[in-house]
RNA sequence: GGUCUCGUAGUAUAGCGGUUAGUACAUCGGGUUUUCAUCCCGACAAUGCGGGUUCGACUCCCGCCGAGAUCACCA
């Protein structure tokens, strides 16, 4: 029979999720569904001082906008809750009491000042700072209420595994008799994740490669609790837009909440963040989750650094909103848009939304662009004189030239019979003869005065929309203000 | 300082003994009757350095250099 495949993301309550982070909680996920086992969700929160209130909340909802659902954790709950660690602690002093038992741990009750005393003077000398080096020579191997316990290590070289980074080893030098239990009766991360991992069946553990150093103690601990290895998998850094530095709140990068503000798909996200540092060997950029999860691959995991790069995020978000479109039509994508609209756009119809957005679609980055780029959709813009005179092309006309121009397109359009796209074209084809200008001239013209903005769609689809009246409109009121001056 | 890890264009990566070192983003140029974008075409641009091994090294070995992680009653 083979062993179900078990993964977990375990995040401190203490913010945000990071999306350095977001990456221990995507491949494990993949690890276990592309196995068809378990992912479990469970929250660290043994740092009283440094949990968030409302944290929790915003680590699931990230999690659901993303698409991952936990088979396991807070809300489902599951055969090995609870799955919040303050929750556990009758559970790990169990298994501290075993280390007890065993001789293998024991109370510290050296005082606080002692061994800061001691650690200032290593680092004085430039020695590493142990622990061991210090510990009294008679041990008391029992639980004292409001004492940490610490393990009582045996430092030797340790080998094993890494699925990223290959075979590893190291010395004795970083191996120490490290806290299992604080002082308040919780578990330090040290200790839990070993309890947890082992309880709730975890395979493979996932999580950053600032772990690799503390492995040596991990092993001594497995080791001495009589369990076996799981396996485990180091995940680099993600990197900084500048520097060298693990990326971190102040380099600019938002929270993944940040992003999803913005308009970001939440699609885009997946797929960049899981091919930033992951590559599947072919030339594939656009992957949905489900060929995420049947593609991935540990062994592809990159094993150094990879940089966050916020324009290629934005590319991912572009294609994202093209690929929904093309595939599965406006009313799919139109379903994400809401909240993104400007404010003029309050009592608009759904359908008229939809029209707008099929023809600006393809010029969304973020669904926030439509914030930006389609207010004059929804109500008259404000005429600015030195838009047009300002323009390259309709620069070489002359105030009468433009004002006559516009009549005359006006007049051509006014005469069109039934208004769609294709006879507006025909009209401005015409118009174009009738004026003798080119096409850049004045279609450079009627487009600014239809819209006011920086670019805008085809003129021709974007007067379709707009409709006969307003279109015509906001031409004469154009010459008026051309001609008045 | 100890220990550990990493090193292909600006960025993310492919290639894993013989390639014109491939792709994507970015940048620059061009095309699609206006703009912006899409789309298409093109250009620029990389194996950190030094030794080996080999007929041949980005690929294997060693040294150096550079970068990062960690050394908490934080995770």
């Amino acid at each position: 029979m083979k062993e179900e495949i078990v993964t977990r993301f375990a995040p401190s309550p203490t913010g945000y999720i990071h999306l350095g982070n977001v990456r221990s909680a995507i491949y494990p996920y993949l690890i276990a569904k592309q196995a068809g086992g378990k992912f479990i969700l469970r929250i660290e929160d043994t740092d009283q001082a440094r949990f968030v209130e409302g944290a929790t909340e915003l680590i699931e909802e990230t999690l659901s906008w993303l698409g991952m659902k936990w088979d396991e954790g807070p809300e489902v709950g599951g055969e090995h809750g609870p799955y919040f660690q303050s929750e556990r602690r009758e559970i790990y002093k169990k298994w501290a009491m075993k280390l007890i038992s065993a001789g293998r741990a024991y109370v510290d009750d050296t005082p606080e000042e002692e061994i800061q005393k001691y650690r200032e003077e290593c680092n004085a000398r430039k020695v590493p700072f142990l622990y061991r080096n210090f510990r009294p020579e008679k041990l008391k191997f029992e639980w004292v209420e409001g004492k940490p316990i610490r393990f009582l290590s045996d430092p030797k070289r340790r080998e094993w595994k890494d699925e990223v980074m290959g075979e590893l080893s190291a010395g004795p030098e970083v191996q120490d008799d490290i806290i299992l239990i604080k002082k308040d009766g919780l578990p330090t991360y040290n200790f839990a994740h070993i309890v947890d991992d082992a309880e709730m069946g975890v395979t493979h553990i996932v999580r950053g490669v600032e772990y690799l150093s503390s492995m040596p103690n991990y092993l001594a601990i497995y080791e001495a609790l009589g369990l076996p290895r799981p396996k485990f998998v180091s995940l680099p850094h993600v990197l900084a837009p500048t520097g060298n530095k693990k990326l971190s709140k102040r380099d600019g990068a938002k929270s993944v909440t940040g992003y999803r503000a913005d308009g970001i798909l939440s699609e885009a996200m997946l797929n960049y963040l899981c091919c930033l540092g992951w590559n599947d060997g072919t030339e594939q950029e656009i992957y949905t989750m489900d060929e995420l999860v049947s593609r991935f691959s540990v062994e592809k995991i990159q094993n150094s650094g990879a940089r966050f790069d916020e324009t290629k995020l934005l590319w991912y978000s572009g294609q994202w909103i093209r690929k929904i479109f093309d595939e599965r039509g406006v009313d799919a994508l139109y379903l994400r848009t809401e909240g993104f609209w400007p404010e003029e756009a309050e009592g608009a119809s759904e359908e008229y939304k939809k029209q707008v957005l099929s023809i600006i679609y393809d010029r969304l980055r973020v669904l926030g662009d439509l914030k930006t780029m389609t207010g004059y959709f929804f109500r008259d813009p404000e005429i600015k004189i030195e838009m047009i005179e300002n323009n390259k092309f309709v620069k070489k006309m002359s105030e009468l030239e433009r004002a006559l121009s516009l009549r005359k397109t006006a007049e051509i359009l006014g005469e069109i019979e039934e208004w769609n796209a294709e006879n507006i074209q025909a009209g401005l084809n015409r118009a174009l003869e009738e004026t003798g200008r080119k096409p850049a001239e004045l279609f450079s013209l009627v487009r600014i005065s239809l819209s006011f903005a920086e670019f805008s769609p085809a003129l021709n689809l974007t007067m379709e929309v707009l409709g006969r009246e307003t279109s015509l409109a906001r031409i004469r009121k154009v010459i008026t203000a051309i001609s008045n001056e």
